[in-house]
DNA sequence: AAAGACACCTGGGAGC
DNA sequence: TGCTCCCAGGTGTCTT
């Protein structure tokens, strides 16, 4: 479900809730997420304050003085705080209750998220060796370039590729390079210098644009307060096929690359 | 080292 | 109605 946009919509909407709240209790329903919900958690949790709640790439960071709970939300899951006597539904596997009245529950479909503990998250296994974050300075042209030389693997792949930079998934793949005019084929490899200095430009401000209308919303994702994203209404190509392209009136194509539904316009991306 | 296939899991929609 | 098949916002792991 969820890229950069919608991680970071969540994340502000939690925070609020949590920051200064100490945690009374952990309750798991399903333990089987992509890896176990560890059974530490609650002696990890229990009493402690939580400090902030940030991100780094798709993954929320719960910061607490001893350590990090790391929440990551798959293809299918959110977040939502609730009130704690809400009953939980079919998937809401997790909840963190608070010493306020509320709680921060977990629902994931598709369990392909993830509920982790680190006591240094920037060690992590999953996280030491991420690529830079798309927004930060760290991303840019040079660094872009260079990473993509000799590279054999189609653009789009490259640019979803997390050890490349995070955050940029399925959608904003085919929208920043829609914008960037490179079609998605293309091996980074063979990207110009140029070519690369628009797709960082522009990858830029379609996760920008993304996190100031609350995320896309396809089907199910919710902000924390049970608001759709809005940016659904900008997608440019993203599930289009069949449509005019909003630039030049030909059709929208869909090609699967890497096991992916992929989307350009034939005539403005080359 | 890099690329590609496969794995995890459930639900919704299309087609018959 | 109900069955089967395909697809879905992610990404680690295994094999070439």
């Amino acid at each position: 479900m969820p890229e950069l946009p919608e991680v970071e919509t969540t994340r502000r909407g939690i925070e609020k809730h949590l920051r200064g709240k100490t945690v009374s209790d952990v309750v798991v329903r399903q333990r089987q997420l992509r890896w176990p919900i560890p059974k530490s958690l609650a002696r990890h949790l229990k009493t402690q304050t939580i400090n902030a709640v940030e991100r780094r790439g798709k993954y929320l960071l719960v910061q607490f003085d001893r350590g990090t709970l790391m929440i990551h939300l798959g293809m299918s899951g959110s977040l939502r705080v609730l009130g704690k006597a809400v009953p939980a539904e079919k998937h809401d596997h997790f909840d963190l209750v608070l010493n306020s009245d509320k709680c921060l529950r977990l629902r994931d479909p598709r369990r392909f998220g993830a509920i982790l503990w680190a006591d240094n998250w920037r060690q992590h296994d999953l996280i030491k060796d991420l690529g830079p974050e798309p927004l930060g300075n760290d991303f840019n042209a040079d660094y872009l370039y260079a990473k993509s030389r000799k590279r054999k693997v189609a653009v789009k792949n490259f640019i979803m590729n997390s050890h490349i930079v995070v955050g940029v998934g399925n959608i904003y793949a085919s929208e920043a390079l829609f914008r960037a005019g490179v079609r998605p084929t293309r091996l980074a490899g063979k990207i110009s210098k140029l070519e690369a200095t628009t797709l960082v430009e522009v990858s830029k401000t379609v996760l920008q644009e993304a996190i100031k209308q609350g995320g896309t919303t396809l089907r199910d994702f919710t902000a924390s307060d049970g608001k759709p994203g809005y940016f659904k209404q900008q997608l440019a190509v993203y599930g289009r096929e069949g449509e005019p392209c909003l630039h030049c009136k030909a059709i929208i194509k869909q090609i699967t690359i890497g096991r992916r539904a992929s989307y350009y316009c034939p005539k403005c991306q080359i």
